[in-house]
DNA sequence: CCCCAGTCCTGCGGGC
DNA sequence: TGCCCGCAGGACTGGG
């Protein structure tokens, strides 16, 4: 489930397409539904042969590939999406290629097994009536802690749903959420608007040190195998999960309390009771 | 303002 | 051994 760390580790892992020339792009066949492509594979194509990439960005969970004409595709994975330089976990779940030349890679997938992800072309200069402000919040690691605690400090929702809002604020999702309060030593069910300003400060710090040190270990690759960087290779965050997936077992902080798994949103959610009783 | 259920989609694992 | 079903959830939508 790629969220910012993962998605920062595609961004810089695909970081040498810059300067290769798109010179072929095709939808391999395949059994299964196709992922949502915009606009159709025609128009994709023609906008985007020739083109020179310039530059690789991140958009919140979104990775942003700009090219010398104006364009830009933006990819966003969802649940088991993967942007790659070397060969997909498996040919079956191949859903764009691009051939490039003239740089350092000679081509560029992007692999997606549930396919609930999608890849959009947009003008570059659209890129901001596309995902404006109300829609796209400030990155998780850029926040400041006083915008962090002035976006959500009213809000009453549990804390860790208003976390995953990426309207307040951009990249955190299921998993990292989990982990951040646990650092914070906050109760994943507070409501925003009953945490104090010291508080804030403390899921501020624990935003940016979770988040850091998850892209440090190129992001978490579950039991499930499916998340990889651009070179197929796994991350190892999750070596150092102190909740998520843990249920039942005993809290790594404390010693004594022991993980629990609750539903918020329709969602896991993990803590540690003991070390975060509210 | 906030919550909930439904939608998309495929693979996996539990239960029988 | 094989089949069915529930579950995983990010972003979005519509209704309450």
């Amino acid at each position: 489930m790629p969220e910012l760390p993962e998605v920062e580790t595609m961004r810089r892992g695909i970081g040498p397409v810059v300067g290769c020339r798109i010179v072929a792009l095709h939808t391999p066949r395949n059994s299964l539904k196709p992922i949502r492509l915009a606009p159709r594979l025609g128009a994709f194509r023609a906008r985007l042969l020739g083109q020179v990439v310039t530059e690789i960005g991140r958009l919140g969970k979104r990775v942003l590939v700009h090219t010398a004409g104006g364009e830009t595709m933006v990819f966003e994975p969802r649940m088991t999406g993967l942007v790659l330089l070397a060969d997909p976990p498996d040919g079956a779940h191949v859903r764009l290629e691009l051939q490039l030349s003239g740089g350092d890679v000679s081509r560029l997938l992007y692999w997606d097994r549930r396919g609930l992800g999608s890849v959009v072309l947009l003008r570059t200069d659209e890129l901001l009536q596309h995902f404006p402000p109300d829609r796209v919040g400030p990155d998780a690691l850029t926040i400041s802690a006083r915008d962090l605690q002035t976006r959500l400090g009213t809000s009453r929702r549990a804390i860790k749903v208003a976390l995953m809002d990426q309207r307040a604020l951009a990249g955190v999702g299921n998993l990292y959420a989990s982990e951040i309060l646990h650092f914070a030593k906050v109760s994943p069910a507070q409501m925003c608007h009953r945490l104090d300003t010291a508080d804030w400060r403390r899921v501020h710090r624990s935003l940016r040190q979770v988040l850091r040190a998850a892209i440090r270990y190129e992001g978490s690759t579950l039991n499930d195998g499916t998340y990889r960087n651009a070179l197929n290779q796994q991350g190892s965050y999750q070596a150092h999960h102190l909740v998520y997936a843990r249920a039942g077992a005993e809290c790594l902080t404390c010693g004594s309390g022991r993980i629990v798994r609750m539903v918020q949103a329709q969602r896991s959610t993990f803590y540690c009771p003991v070390c975060q009783p509210r």
